[in-house]
DNA sequence: AGTACCACCTGACGGC
DNA sequence: TGCCGTCAGGTGGTAC
């Protein structure tokens, strides 16, 4: 479930509780997440601190001392959890710093769908695995002339992190519900002024998120996230939600005030 | 070249 | 009670 705005508030965590502190350790779980072997991530983070962070997409990335960056991304069951005592320690850890202060900084992910690498260069590192700009780097009309090039169902293009990075499935959803599009509605059979509407609710709707912590608790009810669930009532007209699937995955929307 | 789909993971849940 | 199938969804690889 990290998209964009959970990956940006995993980067106020690691800020907040990992920039500036001594490393004093370092423990490595064995997994799949694995990149980069444990042996190189201690070398560039033991005895060093971290100095800067950085999120792209999807991506979140931590700059050590010595130069190099630490990557992390964390799939879909992914997450960062501060902690002082062992009994506060999350189950699943894949990576954990221990600072000189007696805090520690687990990165956490029971799936291991996510994944932790080091790079000298994060701007090569995103190149190099074919990771677009930031969503909420591009503008406007970058978003229109995005969708406009694309010929299949917009939700798709939507999370095609190749042409633009950080929506996910249930963002996706939620974009396409503020924007009154159906999600296999195609950009070649939509204008531009519904183009634009669209890129805006991109923005927004990821602006938003944040605002909310992206807890759907938090959530206006107006919004599709707190709503999705099959034959549940549109919190927009007295239409109900529907649940298909779009390439794969689960799509919720709402059939009568999301046209093609 | 662009698009669609499965495998990788693990745990929760429903049906029998 | 317990087993099995299905689902969850980000990404990478493959097939079309």
């Amino acid at each position: 479930m990290p998209e964009l705005p959970d990956v940006e508030l995993f980067r106020r965590t690691l800020a907040r509780a990992g920039v500036g502190h001594p490393i004093a350790g370092i423990t490595a779980h064995r997994g799949r997440v694995w990149r980069t072997s444990p042996r190189t991530v201690r070398r560039h983070l033991g005895g060093h601190r971290l100095e800067t962070t950085r999120r792209h997409g999807k991506y979140l990335f931590a700059r050590s001392d010595d130069g190099s960056w630490l990557i992390l991304h964390f799939g879909m069951t992914g997450f960062l959890a501060p902690y002082r005592d062992e009994d506060e320690a999350p189950e699943h850890p894949r990576l954990v710093l221990h600072f000189e202060d007696g805090r520690h900084l687990a990165y956490d992910d029971q799936r291991q769908l996510g994944r932790v690498d080091v790079t000298l260069d994060p701007d090569r590192w995103l190149e190099a695995h074919d990771v677009g700009p930031d969503a909420l780097d591009l503008g406007e009309d970058a978003l229109v002339a995005i969708f406009e090039d694309r010929r299949g169902v917009l939700k798709t293009t939507l999370m095609d992190q190749k042409r633009i990075a950080g929506i996910g499935n249930v963002y996706a959803d939620e974009i396409l519900f503020h924007a009154h599009l159906h999600p296999e509605a195609r950009a070649g059979d939509l204008d531009r002024r519904t183009l634009r509407r669209l890129a805006r609710a991109v923005h927004r709707t990821l602006e938003d998120t944040l605002k909310y912590h992206a807890d759907p608790e938090e959530m206006p009810r107006t919004w599709l996230l707190p709503h999705r669930e099959e034959g549940a009532r549109c919190p927009r007209c007295e239409g109900s939600i529907r649940k298909t699937k779009v390439s794969g995955r689960s799509t919720y929307y709402c059939a009568a005030c999301q046209t093609r």
